[in-house]
RNA sequence: GCUCGCGUAGCUCAGCUGGAUAGAGUGUCGCCCUCCGAAGGCGAAGGUCACAGGUUCGAAUCCUGUCGCGAGCGCCA
């Protein structure tokens, strides 16, 4: 049930039998007729623009539209009152019953309540993380690992075949650097001094995996030049780093579908399949690239490379794909990569970066637009920094190289759950401050919390009930403070649509905020007027007063659901 | 210099494909304790939505420009 979507059902189906009758004129579009939550609720429970929109290509005025369409509307057994506002707001007071029917209907397919049809199946990609094997996941990284999470469930949730997908960096420099550290653990596990020179990663981390190579070749590759052990090194290296990786993401509770290798690319010669697709456009050519604007580099000399015609689709300059030697930039595998997605069948993919990737994201945009002559849009989600505090203070760990801060740093000290909601109480885009004492707290300021109170109250007065032989009935919604909270359970389903469209899970812990804070609005009222209270003497009125609260619960929890938190059964 | 993001209450932030008198929390002030907790609730005060133009019935939202903050900026991944 989708009360917002029936409602304007209603109205498109009366705009449609105005059109037949004349009073309107035929063949108007009714797309941006919307039915929202009017910001101030004495203006009644929906309004809608129909008349404003209409207005204009009907050639009439927005207030007569208004007017005739209220009058048909309030034959509607579901609309108690309709009327005129403002330039030509039309705003309708529905029945009281309604919210009753709509508790009901929770209750009756919980599991259902929300979800939506709204993707029609189509196939998504996500891709997030992808940060480099070459360490533990630090803070960062643990941000965008829920967001991509959070948004794989939530456009799961409004109906679309969703793809977890983490991309390997396993191709590049960096990976040879992380062999030749790892070589330097293997010499130190056999007793030798560790040459960790400049350049190399000095972290901790290796020592174990130096240890277990050592366990695993012996002595062998002693002594010997580098070409004689890179290539082995290196591939074990990379699997214990992406062991490490997958435990990392497992204390998050991230499990991804799908682990792509960047090195698989290089083996089957993809990436030469992508360039020359691009290639057959005309969009690959040879030539040399003006110096950047303003800042002229020291040792900026012309230099002819193979270049990408990006600036066809939408970017500010075209891109090298290959460096002046004929090896491929770090461009071209990720350029094949998407053309991979693509010809894996994804209607549309999601990239979740961090927020210094930004200059990236014209050319990959470029790219999949031309590989997939515009049909296949690509998102890219930039995520802010993650600034740490403890009580207010930034919060530092020892500087000694190669110790970070790591999730796991994160996870063990406050949990999963709490991690994963917090880092999404910001919009991926603004900068995100974590206090690891405050969101802790149990107040009201700490949303977590405030939330998982909610959910675990309803399951205190659900558990009393049950013990005294009472389960929910027929709801009866009757209270100011009642109806509230029914109406923000009716924008649910509506919120879900939003937030997926706009590939926002924030806005379901804003929304679960909310829902919280009506909820123990009403529950406090029972303080004062015990008629509101879930817990009645008598064994009807219970039945009927519990049916909202568990309403309530059932929405929490799908909404938790998506963002990957537990609900509580109660509080510590 | 160019590109992208951000600029909303003292502070931290929401704000839907443009909608009505711009909302929360926190802080300040007033009132209120037996259903799970006053770790809370109710109410009040608090705004030139950075600034200047433009688009239109209507702009925090879209466009142009300016200012401020952050990030990125030819063979680095």
């Amino acid at each position: 049930m989708n009360l917002f979507r029936e409602i304007r059902e209603d109205i498109l189906a009366e705009l449609a039998a105005m059109m037949q009758e004349g009073a309107l004129p035929a063949g108007l579009s009714l797309d941006n007729v919307a039915v929202e939550p009017p910001r101030d609720p004495a203006h009644g429970d929906m309004a809608s623009n129909a008349a404003m929109v209409l207005a204009r290509p009907a050639a009439m005025k927005p207030r007569d539209i208004a007017a005739a369409l209220a009058q048909r509307l309030e034959g509607h057994a579901r609309i108690a009152r309709a009327e005129v506002a403002g330039p030509g707001f039309l705003n309708l007071r529905l029945a009281p019953e309604v919210w009753g029917e709509l508790v009901e209907a929770i209750l009756a397919a919980p599991d259902a309540y929300g979800r939506s049809r709204m993707g029609r199946g189509q196939r998504v990609n996500v891709e997030y993380v992808s940060a480099n094997p070459t360490g533990p996941l630090h803070v960062g990284h643990s941000r965008g690992a829920v967001f991509g999470d959070a948004l794989a469930a939530l456009l799961e949730y409004s109906g679309h075949e969703v793809t977890r997908e983490y991309y390997i960096n396993d191709g590049g420099a960096q990976v040879d650097v992380l062999a030749r550290s790892v070589y330097e653990r293997y010499r130190e596990a056999l007793g030798h001094a560790p040459e960790i020179g400049e350049g190399l990663y000095p972290g901790d981390y290796l020592v174990p995996v130096g240890k277990a190579l050592a366990e695993k070749v012996g002595s062998r590759w002693l002594g010997q030049p580098e070409e004689v052990w890179l290539a082995e090194v290196r591939a074990f290296a990379i699997e214990a780093m992406m062991r490490l990786i997958r435990e990392d993401l497992a204390l998050l509770g991230v499990e991804m579908d799908n682990f792509f290798s960047e090195k698989s690319l290089y083996d089957s010669g993809r990436i030469e399949a992508a360039i020359e697709a691009l290639r057959e456009q005309g969009l690959i050519y040879q030539g040399v690239l003006e110096p950047p604007r303003g800042k002229m580099p020291e040792d900026w000399e012309p230099r002819e490379q193979t270049l990408f015609r990006s600036t066809a689709h939408g970017d500010d300059v075209d891109r090298p794909i290959q460096k002046s030697d004929g090896s491929w930039t770090y461009f071209a595998p990720d350029i094949a990569y998407h053309f991979d997605k693509i010809s894996r069948g994804f209607d549309r993919l999601v990239d979740v970066f961090g927020a210094d990737h930004g200059g990236y994201v014209k050319r990959m945009k470029a790219a999949v637009s031309a590989l997939s002559g515009g049909k296949v849009p690509l998102d890219i989600k930039l995520i802010q920094l993650v600034r740490l505090f403890r009580d207010g203070e930034p919060f530092r760990m020892s500087k000694r190289a190669g110790n970070f801060i790591t999730l796991r740093d994160v996870v063990e000290r406050v949990g999963a759950d709490v991690t994963r909601f917090v880092m999404l109480t910001r919009k991926n885009d603004a900068p995100l401050d974590f206090d690891l004492a405050r969101v802790l707290e149990q107040s009201r300021d700490n949303p977590v919390f405030y939330v998982q109170y909610a959910h675990a109250r309803v399951r205190s007065v659900m558990r009393k009930a049950e013990a005294a032989g009472i389960s929910p009935g027929a709801p009866l919604i009757e209270d100011a403070a009642e109806v509230t909270l029914a109406k923000k359970l009716a924008e649910w389903p509506r919120l879900v649509e939003i937030a997926a469209r706009g590939h926002e899970p924030h806005r379901i812990a804003f929304y679960l905020y909310e829902l919280a804070s009506d909820f123990h609005a009403l529950y406090n009222r029972g303080n004062d007027r015990p008629e509101l209270r879930f817990l009645q003497d008598d064994a009807a009125a219970t039945s009927a007063k519990i049916a909202l609260p568990l309403a309530v619960s059932i929405v929490i929890s799908a909404g938790l659901g998506i963002l990957g938190v537990t609900p509580v059964e109660e509080m510590r």
